[in-house]
This record gives structure tokens, C-alpha cells and sequence, in this order.
DNA sequence: AATAATTTTAATCATTTGATTAAATAAGTT
DNA sequence: AACTTATTTAATCAAATGATTAAAATTATT
């Protein structure tokens, strides 16, 4: 028997073993996945996961290290992007990650527990180069604007944690969010809609705030 | 041979390997926790926790359901409070669940892990009851607020969204971004005692905002 | 068509892992 | 002390699981 939809000569069974184990795994984390699983899912025999892809832990790396890369490069052009403004660049980037998060729903809570597991595993094994960190040209901007305006005198970690906070964590307790509220997964994709908008106002607000009160 | 260091009479074993339980459960996860590995964190044979629990998934309920309580029951008094308005109780509320995340770090991750694999679970096995998501007076408090300031039209679940995104992120990103930042626990930890003040600042910046922009 | 190379499968192995059992030790009662 | 109960352990089981192997089926090449 050949695989179910065949579409290209040699992409198709690697690709679509890929594509099943990305399912489970993003889904149920390295753990819990079986590769029997994996292969129920993709449809294929159990053996041919390991001809493929030799083991369980070399498939994960291969999945974990394009989430890695989706997750963090897509983000270096916009960051670097001579032709935008601190606010303009926000707003791409809040947006440009709902929009990805929309698609991908568990990644951020399948990135995050494999770091957690083992946080140097990333940097050792995957090569996340600490480059990534540096955000070149939009941290010259964050500080001309922190140097204009009389910016509160908080970290600016806080910042990074602020903008990634509300836009990565909704993602992440959708499921709990969800099951309180009642609202479901279309309702809540909306709501994710309108933070693309909110966002960017928000930090702004938050940036201006600080001055006065306790 | 008796239990290393027994405290009280009755309490000992069944605690300690309780408490193994916690530390492990919270730290890898229950897929990726052995019964050996409590065993082992415990100090006790591996049949001693099957002795008093049972199984691996009846003690992993049993440390979940206490998560689940320390976790929702404890701010239930603080929401109910006539005494305190709407801002200090939100400065309570978050001071109190920094100070307990600080303690237990890695308790969100473990909370939404679980939930994620199975929302219904909780409600279900545990027994949450809907009463919980009510949050009687504050709730009233917030209505009133929004009716006396002209608040911005957006649905009041992104403000509840925006606090939890705020409070809780940072401990679940800290892996990541301790990594990223090169800051350590103790830096982070003076971080968090820093967003107790500011978040309920950020909070207030937030509803004041949305009216103009965009 | 015949042969070689690639792809896929069924059957099987060796470990791991959750759980049990029966025996040993300690503690409490009479 | 004698007996009963509670606690702890070593040894072992059965199922799950990651991985391998050898053979069958399919495709490509001559």
C-alpha cells in the first residue's frame, strides 16, 4: 500500500510522518507521545518512523528546531526594519504573532515546557545563537524614545515581559480561559483579533503611566 | 529502617512522600514523572508510595486537587471583601499571587500542562464548581468603575486576560527569559517584588486608555 | 521482463515502568 | 513475653514502549 495522498514523489511520506508527529507533539509534549501514536496518526506503520527518522528524540529535534526557528527568526526582519517606527514596529510584530499564534495555538505551551524541561538543551543542541537576543535596531529606537519621553525608571525587562505577556499568555491559558468564561474557539479568536489593535495601545499607555501614584 | 527524618508521628511517610510527589510532578510533569523517580526524591521503595496511594495517578490527583485549591480557593476572600475597593483589591490579588509564585514557580506550567491534556478533567475529577468563576463583589465593583468612567468599549474578559497575562507570564517565561537576559533567580525574583506596585499602575493605564489613538 | 534499489510492513527484542506480592521489621496491646 | 497490627522492603509480574530485523511489496533502471 502507498501513503494516503501522495502529492509529490519523495516529500510525501517524510512529510507527512513530520506533520503527524508535530501534531502529537505540540499537542501532548515529548513525553506523553508515544510513536505509536505518531504512527497511527500519520497512518503509517510504527517501523517506518524510526526508518525514517532513526528515533523518537532525533523526530522531536527536528520538529522542536523549526518551531524554534518559526517562533524566533520570522521575528528578525521586522525588528531590524529600518523604515518603521518603535510604535509601527509593535504592531507589526503583536500582530504578526496572533496571526501565527491563531494557527498554531499550543506552540507557545510546547516551546515553553521543552525549555523548561531543559532550558541549555536548546541553546546547546539546537544552536540558538545568542545573536538572536541582541533586537539590533529596535533597541536603539526603545532607547531614544526611553531618553525623549521621561520614561518611568522600571526595567526595561519589564517591558519585553509586559508586550509578551499579553500577547503570548491568552494563547496559553485559552484552554482554562475558555472552559471558565464559556466562550468558544471561534468567540476567542476574535477576542485575539481585537488585541491585535489593543495591544500596541496598551503598551503605549503603559510606557506613559508610572509617573504619577504610589 | 525508619523514615530519615521524622517529625510527627503519624504525618511522616505519607507527607514526605507527598511532598517527593509535589517536587516532582511540579518539576517534570506527570507523563514524564516515574513512580521510581518519587520513590527516589522520597527516599523511600518504590512500593511504599503504591502502599499508600494507590497509584501513580490517584497521588497525582490528590497533589493536583491541593495545587488546584492553593491556587483558586485563596483569593476567594479577597474578592469578596466589602471593605476594599476595586483598586486594592487588585493590589492585593496580585501582591499575594507574586508572593506565591515566587514560592512555587513552577506551579502555573504544572496547572496548565494538566489542563491542557484534559480541560474537562478538573471540572470533572476535582470537582471545581462553577460557583468559583463568579467573583461576586468584585465583579459588582467593576461594573460600577465601568459605568462611572466612560471605560473603553473593549469585552471585559481582556482585562481579566491582561492582569493574569501580567501576574503569571513572567513565571512561566522565567526559563526563557532568564536564559535570554542572562539574569538569575534572585534578579528575577527583585523583578517580581517590583511588579507587585507596577502592575496595578499598568492595570489603571490600561482601562484609562482606548478612548483616543488609532 | 529481469534486476536492483527503495519503500513498507509484520514480527520480535530488550527496557522501562506501574503495580503486586509475600516476607521482614517495627510498634503497639494485652 | 505473646500476639496483633502497622510499616517497610526485596523480588517479581505484566503491560507498555522504543527500537530492530528480516522479509515482502513497490518502484525505478537496464
Amino acid at each position: 500500500m502507498k501513503a494516503k495522498e501522495t502529492i509529490e514523489k519523495n516529500q510525501s511520506t517524510e512529510e507527512l510522518i513530520k506533520n503527524a508527529a508535530r501534531r502529537v507533539f505540540t499537542k501532548k509534549g515529548y513525553a506523553a507521545t508515544r510513536t505509536r501514536d505518531i504512527a497511527e496518526e500519520s497512518g503509517f506503520n510504527l517501523a517506518l518512523i524510526n526508518y525514517y527518522f532513526r528515533s523518537k528524540e532525533k523526530l522531536f529535534d527536528i520538529i522542536m528546531l523549526e518551531h524554534i526557528q518559526t517562533f524566533v527568526y520570522s521575528i528578525m526582519g521586522i525588528v531590524n526594519d529600518r523604515n518603521t517606527t518603535l510604535q509601527e514596529k509593535l504592531q507589526i510584530l503583536i500582530s504578526h504573532y496572533i496571526d501565527m499564534l491563531i494557527e498554531n495555538p499550543n506552540l507557545p505551551m510546547f516551546v515553553l515546557n521543552e525549555v523548561n524541561a531543559d532550558p541549555q538543551k536548546l541553546v546547546d543542541k539546537l544552536g540558538i545563537d545568542k545573536s538572536i537576543q541582541e533586537m539590533p535596531y529596535m533597541l536603539i529606537q526603545w532607547k531614544e524614545m526611553a531618553a525623549k519621553t521621561k520614561m518611568p525608571a522600571f526595567n526595561p525587562v519589564h517591558m519585553l515581559m509586559n508586550i509578551v505577556s499579553l500577547t503570548i499568555f491568552p494563547f496559553i491559558g485559552s484552554p482554562m480561559i475558555r472552559n471558565r468564561t464559556g466562550i468558544d474557539v471561534a468567540a476567542f479568536n476574535i477576542l485575539m483579533e481585537e488585541r491585535k489593535k489593543l495591544i500596541p495601545i496598551w503598551i503605549k499607555a503603559i510606557m506613559m503611566s508610572g509617573h504619577a501614584e504610589e
